[in-house]
DNA sequence: TGACAGGTACATG
DNA sequence: CATGTACCTGTC
């Protein structure tokens, strides 16, 4: 089925460093690449991609797409409006938006985006879908997409706090491993419940998730603005530090950009990062 | 060779 | 509470 969309781009979306699962199809064994193809995984489902400029091909039906993926790309914000609230006279913002004007903040699923981003820390974008792919691989459900290609879900809390680290070990966590561990035995044990901190505020759902090992300041609002879509959260990371210490001396105008900063933040990352 | 990659836990003062 | 340090792993 197709959609027209105005400031979605899959490529920039799948380098933006939000998800780390959205990916050119084929390019692997059996499928021939299908030029300009995606696929998606987002915990136990699948989905393709193809656009092009502002129409968008999904190969999902309506129903999927509605009551799933609608509300994952966040379909229905207006980002030319975020994008035409930055200061005129703010250059380096201005060149980032227009860089990254693609760019959607993803609700994506929560565990998953916990997990991915304990391994995310101290790590490079490549290794860490390198580290997902294998701990998908080895401990998720293998299920088939719509076009029979097998793919692996996303293993859930109790799967993964079942494991022990010689079972991790293969997937070359490094250190976090035990971070994952302990973090899926508190979800599984109830210890923390993340259906209710999926309903909690931006500040105390962030506090909540601090209580698991491994998720600290950053990761925390990593999650928050990736799988909880509070889009105030801004994770300052080495790229945006740099970018602060270098384009804002002064300090970042988070006035200006109140309730939404996080959205800002991304294009900040995906131009620090990826373009420039 | 050593620094670096979307930091955090833990130990000190 | 603020600062310092060790930490898995792969790549340049």
């Amino acid at each position: 089925m197709y959609k027209r969309i105005k400031n979605l781009d899959i490529g920039q979306i799948s380098r933006s460093g939000q998800c780390f699962r959205l990916n050119p199809a084929g390019g692997g064994e059996g499928g021939e690449a299908s030029a300009g193809e995606y696929r998606l995984l987002a915990a136990d489902r699948a989905l393709y991609l193809r656009q092009n400029g502002e129409e968008i091909w999904f190969s999902c039906e309506e129903e999927e797409w509605e009551s799933y993926w609608r509300a994952y790309f966040d379909w229905d914000t207006d980002y030319g409006a975020f994008q035409a609230a930055v200061d005129p006279e703010d250059a380096y913002m201005t060149a980032a938006c227009r860089a990254g004007s693609g760019i959607r903040i993803l609700r994506q699923p929560l565990w998953e985006t916990i997990v991915s981003f304990i391994i995310s820390q101290q790590n490079n974008i490549p290794r860490i879908k390198g580290c997902i792919e294998a701990v998908c691989g080895r401990f998720g459900e293998e299920k088939t997409d719509c076009r029979g290609q097998a793919y692996r879900t996303f293993p859930n809390a109790h799967r993964l706090a079942a494991l022990s680290l010689e079972d991790l070990a293969p997937c070359r966590l490094g250190y976090r491993a035990r971070y994952i561990l302990s973090t899926a035995r508190m979800a599984a044990e109830g210890e923390i419940d993340l259906d209710a901190v999926s309903r909690l505020s931006y500040g105390e759902a962030k506090a909540e998730l601090m209580r698991l090992t491994g998720v600290g300041n950053k990761v925390a609002d990593c999650i928050c603005l990736f799988a909880l879509h509070h889009i105030e959260a801004f994770p300052v990371d080495t790229h945006i530090a740099a970018m602060l210490r270098e384009h804002y001396p002064q300090g970042f105008p988070f006035a200006r950009y109140e309730g939404f900063a996080g959205v800002l933040q991304q294009y900040g990352f995906y131009y620090e990062s990826v373009v420039l």
